[in-house]
RNA sequence: GGGCCGUUAACUCAGCCGGUAGAGUAUCUGCCUUUUAAGCAGAGAGUCGCUGGUUCGAUCCCAGCACGGCCCA
């Protein structure tokens, strides 16, 4: 088979190359991909063992480590070379010399490529530069590598290969790996304060018959048995919030949204939240525990909670938040006149003169809320939490007990970006029923992105909600903000990305 | 959806005024037993994103398309 392929005419000199070598070492009797090479070290273990070890404690050392790894260099003199091997993001160096492995095991040597994976047995020592190194008594091979690293010196820059072939960005850019190791680190850390706080994590559905929660466009989908249009799920806040009905007092999700909606540094058609409900907290406790949760995470990920941004310091230290009403940010960060923010004729007619659209169901909300979006929320580079946002842009909201045109709702914006979404959840149902009944008008005038009924929901209100607070938080935004990341698709595996061509 | 930019060897990139392409790395051959982007000598490697157009002749100029990036919506 491997011969056919390398006759294929198919491949370039550098694939033929090395499927040829291939075919030899095999027809020689080496394995391509043998199974059965035990490890009794990793290259991490070692590196914290032996990394401050002397050469004169190295030569006492009596273990023979047997280690697997990439090789990622590969600096050959004829009868000696050295590699190095890369084994879980770590790098050692391995001397191979022709008189320590025999004749016939350094031919096989020679004929390994960078990209390789080996195993190796040998014992550790210093190099002439003092750089810890294990003598290689055995080099075997495990994973023969058809395909040539790229360069390097330069690594892979170019950004579309890096994300439709992340498993070569992972091997080569050390950064790739990092990032995507401290995602993990923020999402666990994450589960542990939630956890700690005695929150209880859940899944509900995906597909759902009534995509709610959000303001946002789905994804469709169907059942074929069922013959079923179903839609992917724009938030999980609906279920959520049916638990706590349940008596799930803190519960939270941690998971996959779908939102069919353009692409761009800051977007991902899919992308993951972690929302949480707390029964008998409102809106204010939840600003206190995001400044606690932030930073709880800002230290697991960074090490501390002033964290660097794209050259600007992000102070995410409890208690230096800003906190600022929705009306107030207008005024005074925004620099926009009451006059204007309360004439709705004006207030759309400066929106629509900047190119944004603006529907006839639109009312006074929306429209305050794009004048928000093109003059406040890009100012808002430190942490700030805008509450009061506008009733009729909040149809999941309660009500702000003194003045009904706002709720306690605050969003949360970090670096110019909306971190986190929260309110004080509305538990009338009828108050509710009225909302939904809105949005219906609203996205029958037009608004795709307008709530659906959900009679459910409304049933499940009627059985009674206790007074609950309910955040959303972008955990991709948040890994950008944690891990200095300018892109979204910087965070995320695999972007999604047209096929290829 | 709009604007700007990019696409040349496996990778990173040059390529002037239009005359069918270069470098480094990688690969191959030879030499080389303590290197660190090892070194020295030599060799091979390209559908210049795709399709048209202009031209005697297009990687280069023009148009359309594809994919990607940034910005705007």
């Amino acid at each position: 088979m491997l011969e056919a392929w390398a006759a294929g005419g198919e491949l370039n000199e550098v694939l033929k190359n090395r499927v040829e070598k291939a075919v030899l070492l095999k027809d020689a009797g080496v394995p391509l991909f043998p199974n059965d090479f035990t490890r009794n070290a990793d290259v991490g273990s070692i590196l914290r063992e032996h990394g401050g070890s002397d050469e004169d404690q190295l030569a006492a050392l009596e273990i023979g480590y047997r280690i697997a790894g990439r090789i990622m260099a590969l600096r050959s003199f004829g009868k000696a070379a050295f590699i190095h091997l890369k084994d879980g993001g770590e790098l050692l160096q391995v001397f191979v010399q022709k008189s320590d492995l025999g004749d016939e095991a350094y031919d096989v040597f020679r004929k390994l490529d960078m990209g390789d994976t080996v195993g190796v047995s040998g014992k550790l020592f210093r190099t002439k530069t003092g750089e810890l190194t294990l003598r290689a008594e055995t080099v075997k091979l495990i994973t023969k590598s058809m395909r040539p690293l790229p360069e390097k010196y330069h690594g892979l820059k170019d950004v579309e290969i890096r994300y439709r072939q992340r498993y070569v960005d992972l091997i080569v850019t050390p950064r790739t790996a990092e990032i995507f190791r401290k995602r993990t680190i923020i999402i666990r850390e994450l589960r542990r304060f939630l956890d700690g706080r005695g929150f209880l994590e859940v899944e509900t559905p995906i597909l759902q018959a009534i995509p709610g929660g959000a303001t946002a466009k789905p994804f469709e989908t169907f059942h074929n048995t069922l013959n079923m249009k179903l839609f992917m799920r724009i938030a999980p806040e609906l279920y959520l919030k049916r638990l706590v009905v349940g008596g799930f007092d803190k519960v939270y999700e941690i998971g996959r949204q779908f939102r069919n909606e353009g692409i761009s540094t800051q977007h991902n058609p899919e992308f993951t939240m972690c929302e949480f409900y707390w029964a008998y907290a409102n809106y204010i406790d939840l600003m206190d525990l995001t400044e606690r949760m932030f930073a709880q995470l800002a230290q697991a990920a960074t090490g501390g909670t002033v964290v660097p941004y794209q050259g600007q310091e992000i102070d995410l230290t409890p208690g230096r938040w800003r906190r600022v009403s929705f009306r107030q940010s207008l005024e005074e960060i925004g620099g926009l006149p009451p006059a204007l923010l309360d004439d709705y004729a004006a207030a759309r007619k400066h929106v629509t003169e900047r190119g944004e659209k603006v529907l006839d169901s639109d009312k006074l909300g929306k429209v305050q809320a794009k004048l928000f979006d093109m003059y406040v929320e890009p100012r808002l580079i430190q942490p700030t939490f805008v509450y009061g946002y506008p009733t009729d842009i909040s149809p999941l909201s309660r009500k702000n007990d003194a003045d009904p045109t706002i709720t306690d709702r605050f969003e949360l914006f970090i670096t110019g970006r909306e971190m986190a979404n929260a309110f004080s959840e509305l538990n009338d149902p009828v108050d509710q029923l009225l909302r939904f009944q809105e949005q219906v008008r609203e996205k029958d005038a037009g608004d795709e992105e307008a709530h659906r009924m959900d009679y459910d929901y409304i049933r499940a209100l009627e059985y009674g909600m206790p007074p609950a607070g309910g955040q959303g938080v972008g955990i991709d935004r948040l890994v950008m903000l944690l891990t200095d990341s300018p892109s979204i698709r910087e965070v995320i595996l695999f972007p999604l990305l047209r096929p290829e061509t």
